[in-house]
DNA sequence: AATGAATGAGACTTCATTCAT
DNA sequence: CATGAATGAAGTCTCATTCAT
C-alpha cells in the first residue's frame, strides 16, 4: 500500500526545492491516491496528503486549487492509466479480434492497473454519490471508447463462431459488468480473491459465450 | 421551536412526542438511507439525517449513540431486508432447482431492493476504505449463506443438464460478480440502464450457461 | 466511595413509588455527593445523578427545580451535616475549654464528616471560581460561628495558661487554615495519609501552641 | 474577518501572523490561567481561552493537541514556575538552615507565585475529582522536592534548637498543610484576608515550634 | 408524582483554505 | 516556489431542561 511513501519520514535531503510542475503534481497524485486507499475520502486530508508527498501542507492549494480538484485530477489519472493500458494492449496484440479482446481482459487484470490500492481508489469515487455525476462526466468517454471496442470485437468473434451465440452487445454489457463486480470481488475479499482468479472467471465467462475461440480455464 | 410562525421551513406534521423506540429507530435509519444516497457518506452529517427525518439534532445520539453506530446499524439493516427477501423468494419458488434460482436473482432486482437509492447507499459503504473491514464483519454471514445456497442449487442443476457444463463454483461465483457489477451498472447509468435490463442481463448470462434450463431472454 | 449505590444497578423493588418529598430529595442530594466525589463537578450530570439515585432523568427539576440548586442543595447538606457534628461534640464534651477544643476537632476528622467521598466534595465546590460567591454566601455563617466559638475556647485556654502563649486569634486562624490544608493532604495522598494522622497533626500543632494542655501525640 | 467594518468587537492589534512556538503556547497558557481564575475549569472553554488570547478558536489544538492537553500543560507551567521560584529563594538565601527555610516560606507567599488568579487555578485542578491523579503525576515529583528540602532544614534547626522540639517530619507535615490552608483561605476571603497576613501566619506557626530562631510577627 | 423521549444550545475538534514569511 | 501558522466554518456529541404520557 505504502510503497511509494514508506521510507519517507526522515527525509534528509527534501528534493530540491524546485520541481517540475509535472512532477510536483504527480507526487502529489500519488500520495492521494494512496491516501484514499488506506483512509478512504473520508479520511483522506490535505493534511495527510502533504505528509504522505514529503511535502507542506500549503503546496496543494498552490497546484490543484482545491481538494476537489485534486480528486478529480486523480481520477482522470487513474482513467487514463488505465486506458493507456489497455489501448497498448489492443494494438500490441495479435491480429484476431480473439487476441485482441482476450488483451484487454488482461489489461484489465493487469498489476499495474489492478492494485488493491487502485481499485480501492475508483470505488472510493464510486461511492461518492454526492459528486458522481462530476466523476462521471471526466471519464465516461474513456469507457465507451472501451465498450465500443469490445462490442466491435464480440461482433467479429460472433460472426466467425460456427452456431448461434449470445448477442454481442450483450456479451460486452455482461464483459464490463463482470469487469466492475470481479474488481469489487477483489477489494472485498483481499484474503482469499485473486488477480488470477478473476482473470481466470472472465476466461470462463468467455469460454461458456465462446467454446470455439476460448478454452475453458483450469480452476481451483 | 418557533415552526408555528415560520412560513418558510414547511414540515410534516411533527410526530408524536414519544414513539415507540423502534419507529423511532427506522425513522431514522430511512432518513439515513435517503441522506447517503443523496449526499454520500461524507455529505451526510447529524444534522441532515435528522432534518430529514424530521426530527431534532440530538435524538441521535440518543437512540444511536454515534452517528458510526446509526450507519452500522443502517447497513445491517439493507442486509437484512435482502436477506429476508430473497429467502422468502427461495422458499415460495417452485421446487426446482431452476425456479429456486431465478427465484434468488429476481428478488436481487426487486424495486424494494434494488432501487437506485438502496443501491447508492451499498456502494457508498463499499467506497469507505477507512471502514471497509468493520462493514463487512457486520454482513458476510449473509453474504456467504447466499453464496451457499446458490452453489448449491447450481450442482443440482448442473447434474440435471445434458451436457458438460461450466463448474458449478465458479457459475455461483460469476453470478455474485454480476450482481455486484450490474448494480453498478444501474448506479452509474440511471438514464439507460434499467432493472429489467439488468435482470435480463443476468438471465443471459445463466441461458449461456445452462441452455436446458434457461431460456435466452429476448433483448433491445 | 460507592457505598450508597454499591448494589443499586439490578433494583428489584422500585421503591415506593410515591416517596416523602424529604426522603427523595436526600436520596438526589446522596447520589449527587457520590457523582461528584467520584466524577468531579463537570463529570456530574443530571443523568448520572438520577442513575445513582436509582430514579428517573426527569425528577431532579421537579424536586430541585435546576441543576444549579441541587448542588447548591448538597452543599448547604454537607455544612449543615458537618455543623451537627461539631456543635453536638461540643455540647457533649467536658466542661474544660480544652476538652470542648478538642471535641470539635475531633468532629472535623470523624468518618461521618471526614470521608474522602465528602472532602472530594468540599473541594470540587472549592474550585469552582465562577460561583464561589454564590456558595460562599450559602455557608459562611456556619464557618463564622464555628471560628467564633473555636476563638472563644483558645482565648480561655490561654488564659489558663502558665506562660505567654501566641495570641488566640491567630491560633484561631491557624487552626482553620489547618483544617483546609490537612483535608487537601487526605485528598491528594489517599494511600499513605489517613484521618488519624491527620488528627494527630492537629494535635501536634496545640501541643506545640498550648503545651500545659495538650500532650504530644506519639507519631510514626 | 470583518473586524475592520465592525466597531462593536474591539480587538487588540492581532499579533503578528507567524508568532514563535513558545511565545503562542505561553500566550494560550496565560488566557487559560485567566479564563480559570475567573470562571472555573467548568467555564473554561476553547472559544474563551481564544478570546482572551486575541486569537482565533482553532488555534489551541493546533498548538497543544487538546482541551486536556493545554490544562496539563498549564498545570505544568504552574508547577514549575512556583519550582524556580522557591529554588532560586533557597539558593540566594543566607547560610543557615532558619533562612533558607524563611526563603521558601516566603516564596511561597510571593506575589508572582502567590496571586489570587493563580491560587485559584491552583484549587480549580485540586477540585477536578475525575482527573486528580492524572494532575497528580504531572507535579508530584516537585512537591516531593520542596517537602524534602524543607524536612531537611527543620532537622538542622531542630538540632541546634536548645530544647526538645517538635518532631522535623511534623513540622514540615503541618507547614505544607498549611501552605494549602492559608492559599484556601486567601481564595476564600479576598476582602479581608492578605498575603502578608498568611506569610505571618507561618510566621507565628514557625516561631511557636521553633522559638530560638523565629521571632513572633507582630499582627493585627 | 414520575418517567424518559425529545429538544437545541453549546462544547470540542477537524480541516480546507489563506497568506505572511 | 515553498512553508506552515493561522483562521473560522462546520461537524459530532453532550446534556440541562421540558413536557406528553
Amino acid at each position: 500500500m505504502n510503497e511509494t511513501f514508506s521510507a519517507s519520514k526522515p527525509r534528509r535531503k527534501p528534493a530540491r526545492r524546485t520541481e517540475s510542475r509535472e512532477v510536483r503534481r504527480q507526487q502529489l497524485i500519488d500520495a492521494t491516491i494512496n491516501s484514499i486507499a488506506r483512509h478512504g475520502i473520508g479520511g483522506t486530508t490535505m493534511s495527510r496528503v502533504t505528509e504522505y508527498a514529503g511535502l507542506s501542507l500549503g503546496i496543494v492549494n498552490f497546484h490543484f486549487e482545491s481538494k476537489q480538484n485534486l480528486f478529480e485530477e486523480t481520477l482522470i489519472f487513474l482513467a487514463r492509466e488505465h486506458h493507456e493500458q489497455w489501448l497498448k494492449a489492443y494494438r500490441d496484440a495479435g491480429l484476431s479480434a480473439r487476441d485482441k479482446l482476450m488483451a484487454i481482459v488482461d489489461a484489465h487484470f493487469h498489476p499495474r492497473i489492478c492494485s488493491r490500492k487502485k481499485i480501492s481508489v475508483w470505488y472510493a469515487f464510486y461511492g461518492e454519490a454526492g459528486r458522481r455525476k462530476i466523476y462521471r462526466k471526466l471519464i465516461e468517454h474513456i469507457d465507451q471508447e472501451r465498450f465500443d471496442l469490445q462490442l466491435q470485437l464480440c461482433q467479429q468473434i460472433a460472426e466467425e463462431a460456427a452456431g448461434p451465440t449470445t448477442p454481442p452487445r450483450q456479451v460486452a454489457n455482461l464483459l464490463e459488468a463482470l469487469y466492475d463486480g470481479l474488481w469489487l470481488e477483489l477489494l472485498t475479499y483481499p484474503e482469499s480473491y485473486t488477480r488470477e482468479k478473476a482473470r481466470a472467471h472472465v476466461g470462463t465467462f468467455l469460454a461458456g459465450v465462446y467454446p470455439d475461440h476460448f478454452d475453458m480455464p483450469i480452476l481451483d
